[in-house]
DNA sequence: GATGTTGATGAAATCCGTTTCATCGGTGTC
DNA sequence: GACACCGATGAAACGGATTTCATCAACATC
């Protein structure tokens, strides 16, 4: 019953475990009548080497993992697709840790995945994105940074050293609000997100520096906070068309609040984007399966986990990279967009 | 630089790596002061236990793994996500493993997580939902289940003595067929799913045999497969569209076909309900998110993750437990069916 | 006062691999 | 023929925890 192990491999075999260990990891030449004897045991026996012995003493796992605030969001399977596609080629299994957005369970798993001696973590929104870090949680990032490889995505914890990758929101939300301006829009409104949020401020305050440069802005009762899903979503935007005078066009924190947003407008018996003209963010594959389809930002999401990836690896290896790395994102046009009416 | 270890501690106390052990599981007295001295000192250097080395001894390791086809597929991150949480609260933590479909990513990651001793293992749609799984594929699951505990989730391996959990598809099928027969329709088709999956053909099997009580059937040419994904769905759609004759009604293999034909049908200018009625199945995120809502069977998907990890909990701890337990499937009735055109 | 029990602790074995070091026979070189 | 070197192998240390067993003091019991 008991699971076999290498000397029982080497007792069979007639020979000495170091002789199994190099049949095994082929770390020194083997006489091949002796090599071919010890393969034939393992076979016959299905003989599976202990990992958790094996990683003891190497010092190394082949083990990964990420920490994410909302796997259910479809933004982030997206990520650890790419991020898991890489990390198999490159011979990491992957441990997957949802946190609900709830900081003290990131903390759980931070302890937790440095005990089990991971070999890196890739952390994915949660605190990193929070606008105003508490210095306690930043500074139990920057402590376990200094024991494993550890990679910030889509946020930061400011001079912690720590490697990060993102996309350039800003320049996301730049890329939509040129867009709605050369339709036409001038009175443009924002929806969605918790203003404690990074992801939420730093587009609000690129679009309004945009806007700026033309003499516009969002007003205050035209900025709509909520959360990220799409109830919230549907929620502020019945509000925004309850008003006197509403917008033109909406720009949304995520593809899941404008999707909410354009079921409002709907029910509200306004047509998109005839009379409203909608923006999502992250080009979820939801966005092409909606009608009208979402004009939205991609963030090249596949491509965000796979270099997240290739960059852990490299600070595994003890490699130099680069500190910081940042995606372009990209406007894709679709047709939940249009002219502003007059 | 090198991690500091029990040993360490003990040295620093003044006392044997037992007493720290002690400390650190409260598996035996230890007098108030030392256990404070050691504390400490633990304290101090912010000592973690190398789990590899507890887990050798120890034979379990805290972690458990699910391996499952599609993480961008809606319907999985909400399985994960009721699977998560549970294991969570049990202690556990998680491996993903995505095959994208493919089987022989099952089998190496089946070899990696049996070597890296994981203490169970969800099995979820893959090979256990062929209609015809290969011997051979069959014989390694089977083998690997004597070797540790594992749940087959939505699909089996006939004769394997393997527990499952799943939720009776076929139920649900007949759900929706009822639905459609009860507001007239006559002409149904099925669009979606890879025909060599169970998934897939349950289905059809349920909705023919329920037809056939009301000498009704779907003809060959209403019998549209293809995969599960959006493009594939407004595909098979497109095609149903341009026959002479179209049905009135349609059920999908999963939500995400559904939104496809949705999209089909609205691109040849007919409305839903109106002129077609439109079933998905799984009811994820997006059924309530298009337009118009989706009517659509409800698997209680989270709750078949958590059961999956009760009961593989159970099953790790020796415990008895039943060897299938099925759930049953319910429709949620939105607005994509209506009654019949005459 | 002898014996038994309990509390507190340490020494050493154990889990299962990898790796270093040592040994030994055989071959090539001068 | 002496020496160096290489191929093939085994013995033993090591990694970092848990756990059994032994020891010893203090206290209770009769």
């Amino acid at each position: 019953m008991t699971p076999i192990t290498i000397y029982d491999i080497a007792k069979e075999a007639n020979v000495s475990v170091s002789t199994v260990s190099r049949v095994l990891n082929d770390t020194a030449p083997v006489r091949a009548s002796t090599r071919e004897k010890v393969m034939a045991i393992i076979e016959k026996h299905q003989f599976q080497p202990n990992a958790l012995a094996r990683s003891l003493i190497k010092k190394e796992t082949g083990t990964i993992a990420i920490i994410l605030p909302d796997i259910t969001n479809p933004f982030f399977p997206e990520v650890f697709w790419g991020a898991e596609n890489e990390a198999r080629d490159k011979g990491y299994t992957f441990f997957l840790c949802n946190t609900g957005g709830d900081h003290s369970r990131e903390s759980e798993y931070l302890t937790i995945l440095r005990e089990k001696r991971v070999d890196g973590i890739i952390f994915l929104g949660g605190r990193i994105n929070l606008q105003h870090c508490p210095e306690e949680m930043a500074q139990e990032l920057i402590e376990a940074g200094k024991h494993l490889p550890i990679v910030l995505v889509n946020g930061n914890i400011a001079k912690s050293g720590l490697h990060r990758i993102y996309t350039d929101e800003a320049a996301g939300a730049v890329l939509a609000t040129q867009h709605l301006l050369d339709l036409g829009h001038r009175e443009i409104a924002f929806v969605g997100g918790l203003k404690e949020m990074a992801t939420t401020m730093v587009k609000v305050k690129a679009i309004q520096k945009k806007l700026k440069e033309h003499g516009l802005e969002i007003p205050k009762e035209r900025l709509m906070l909520g959360d990220f899903s799409i109830d919230s979503g549907k929620e502020q935007m019945a509000r925004l068309l309850e008003q006197q005078n509403p917008p033109t066009a909406v720009i949304c924190v995520n593809d899941y609040t404008a999707i909410g947003a354009i079921k409002a407008t709907i029910e509200h018996g306004l047509s998109i984007p005839g009379d409203i003209s909608i923006v999502g963010y992250d080009d979820t594959p939801l966005a092409s399966a909606v009608i009208p389809e979402l004009t939205t930002v991609s963030q090249n999401t596949y491509q965000l986990g796979k270099l997240a990836v290739d960059l852990l690896h490299d600070l595994i290896g003890g490699g130099k990279t680069k500190k910081q790395t940042a995606l372009q994102p990209e406007l894709i046009v679709r047709q939940s967009t249009g002219p502003a009416r007059r």
